[in-house]
DNA sequence: CCCTGATTCGC
DNA sequence: GCGAATCAGG
C-alpha cells in the first residue's frame, strides 16, 4: 500500500487513455481518476499525444454510442404516444360510475405543461449532476431527452420539474387505500 | 451561468 | 513533465 495516487503511473495512463478514447470529458476523467483536475487530464491527453477523437462521427449533437435502452425510468411523465399505458389493473374493475364524475379537469396543477426549449434539453450523454433528469419524450425514440435545466440543490429536478415531482400528495379526496395487491 | 477542449507558460 | 491560468467556443 504504498503507492501514491498522485504522478500519472502507467495504470492510471491507461486508464486516462481508455476513459478519453471512449469519449468522457476531461472533467469526468479527472473526477473517476481523483487528485487531479481536469486541466491536468486535458495536459496529459495533448502531451500524450491524444486529441480530439470520436469526433468526426459526431453531427455536433454528440451521439457517439448507439442508443442505450433507457427502460428504467418509469418515473413521471411515462406516456409513449398513441399507446395506452394501463397501469395496475383496470379490466375487471369494471368502472362503477365515475364517468359522472369530471375526470378530464384539472382544477390544481397550473401548469403540467412544461415548455422547455429545445435547445436547452439534452440526452442522456449531456446529463450531468446539477441537470434536470425529467424525462421529455419518448424513451423508446432518439428524440428522448431530458429538461437539463439547472436542478436544485441535491435535487434531481430543476425547480419547476421538483414541484411537479414532488406534490403533496393531499388533494386526492377520492380514492387513497383502496390500493390493494 | 454552466460547461467543453486548447494553449500558454512558470514551475 | 506537470498543471493552473487563460483562452475560445457552445
Amino acid at each position: 500500500m504504498s503507492d501514491q495516487s498522485n504522478t500519472w503511473s502507467d495504470e492510471r495512463v491507461e486508464l486516462l487513455r481508455k476513459l478519453w478514447t471512449e469519449g468522457l470529458s476531461a472533467s469526468q476523467i479527472a473526477a473517476e481518476l481523483g487528485g487531479v483536475t481536469r486541466n491536468a487530464v486535458i495536459g496529459k491527453v495533448h502531451r500524450l499525444g491524444l486529441s480530439g477523437r470520436a469526433k468526426s462521427a459526431a453531427p455536433a449533437a454528440s451521439r457517439p454510442r448507439k442508443a442505450a435502452p433507457t427502460r428504467s425510468l418509469s418515473h413521471p411523465m411515462a406516456q409513449p404516444s398513441g399507446q395506452t399505458v394501463v397501469r395496475g389493473n383496470t379490466a375487471l374493475a369494471a368502472a362503477p360510475e365515475l364517468e359522472t364524475e369530471a375526470v378530464p379537469q384539472q382544477q390544481f396543477q397550473p401548469q403540467e405543461e412544461v415548455v422547455v426549449p429545445l435547445s436547452e434539453r439534452v440526452t442522456i450523454m449531456e446529463l450531468r449532476e446539477a441537470m434536470c433528469r425529467w424525462p421529455m419524450g419518448d424513451p423508446t425514440t432518439p428524440d428522448f431527452r431530458f429538461c437539463g435545466a439547472r436542478s436544485l440543490l441535491g435535487m434531481p429536478y430543476c425547480a419547476h420539474h421538483a414541484r411537479i415531482a414532488y406534490q403533496p400528495a393531499a388533494d386526492r379526496r377520492r380514492e387513497k387505500k383502496v390500493m390493494r395487491s
